[in-house]
DNA sequence: CGAGGCCTTGACCGCGGTCAATGCCCGTGG
DNA sequence: CCACGGGCATTGACCGCGGTCAAGGCCTCG
């Protein structure tokens, strides 16, 4: 039912077999139909959302209207914008579902609770942040320094499955390039393989 | 004598005057001068640095030796890879310092005393990185669509001081363009200014 | 004074954006 | 079952932003 997310608790949050049966009835669900929306910008995000099934997407809107897509959230990931909540700002991003998907919604007093059941929970609600700044990083000396191919090249060795599953105009916006850029660079490659 | 890391403390830690004279002797402090280094790539970065007074910078080198510079640490920002410490990696980036610096240096022990001075410590550890994570959502959103012109502009809106401070090809490494076209872009808009 | 670091400028060009046309796939309704 | 339309990917023509390379000027410092 929940298998992600019970994998999650037990390997990475030390949470043991009987606590998380303890406090099983208590998770909220919520299934989101692609398109979908789980945060609009303008909103505070008080809740964070852990991808269960399906995935969901980040994104903004600049001045003219145009998107960024921050992040994609596949299976066993965390989507939200957890600095709206704690400054109590309204955040600039949307959260919407690009497949059809089932969530967890961790809301601060289930997140307390966790700490409670585990001391080690804080540590590990570090560990999780740190891992998104080094993902942060990584993508910003990307965009500092490289190519839209060797971005492009980046992307499908970090995300293979994700390629496969969101439009190609999703992939562009998130590296930062046009459709009919990506659709060039991926025309390129493949004349590359083909001669090697 | 460290008034911007005592006024840190006591503003934002909640930390009142009476800890703060138990535990200020223990505090360690070090001078970087100008060029030196405090963390080199291919080292774990078990400390962190706050930036008493000076400038420090994080940098990488990319394959081609091109360097991108991540982040400025003017007075009162904090500079670390946390996420080498965390998981125990080699940090691919080098900490140094752009002007004659002297910096507070958080190790962990430190950390987990102002853990217990005050609980609420653990709390505002959470804003700082979180704060941090905006900042870097911001930049990714800004590379991800805007003009080099554009990223500029914001640049100075959000960095006045530190466009004084260091050369302008580390202001054109910082916004992932060349100096030749940093120059261009000054020129560019000090005519549109003449003009209107 | 000379040397070296930094900024600027110019010439040239290539990557990637823009715009428009075409083709493909697929869901919907006649 | 086919016709139509909409969303998406591709392709081509064109062009402008920004990169590259080279030269020159302006500092500071030895």
């Amino acid at each position: 039912m929940l298998d992600n997310f019970k994998s999650f608790l037990l390997e990475k949050c030390g949470v043991d077999e009987e606590s998380y049966a303890g406090f099983e009835p208590t998770i909220i669900k919520q299934d989101v139909k692609k398109g979908e929306n789980l945060l609009k910008s303008g909103n505070i995000c008080n809740k964070t959302f852990f991808v269960e099934k399906g995935l969901l997407r980040i994104h903004s809107l600049n001045e003219e209207g145009h998107i960024n897509i921050l992040l994609f959230a596949p299976e066993g990931w965390i989507a939200a914008d957890r600095g709206s909540f704690l400054f109590n700002l309204p955040s600039v991003y949307f959260i919407d579902a690009i497949e059809d998907t089932q969530v967890v919604i961790l809301d601060n007093p289930f997140l307390d609770l966790l700490s409670e059941i585990n001391p080690h929970f804080r540590r590990l609600n570090e560990r999780l942040i740190q891992n998104h700044v080094r993902h942060l990083n990584t993508r910003i000396t990307s965009l500092l320094g490289d190519s839209a191919e060797s971005r492009y090249l980046k992307f499908i060795k970090l995300y293979p499955d994700i390629l496969l599953r969101v439009p190609q105009w999703m992939v562009a916006s998130y590296l930062g390039i046009t459709p009919e850029s990506l659709s060039r660079v991926r025309k390129s490659l493949s004349t590359k393989n083909f001669n090697s």
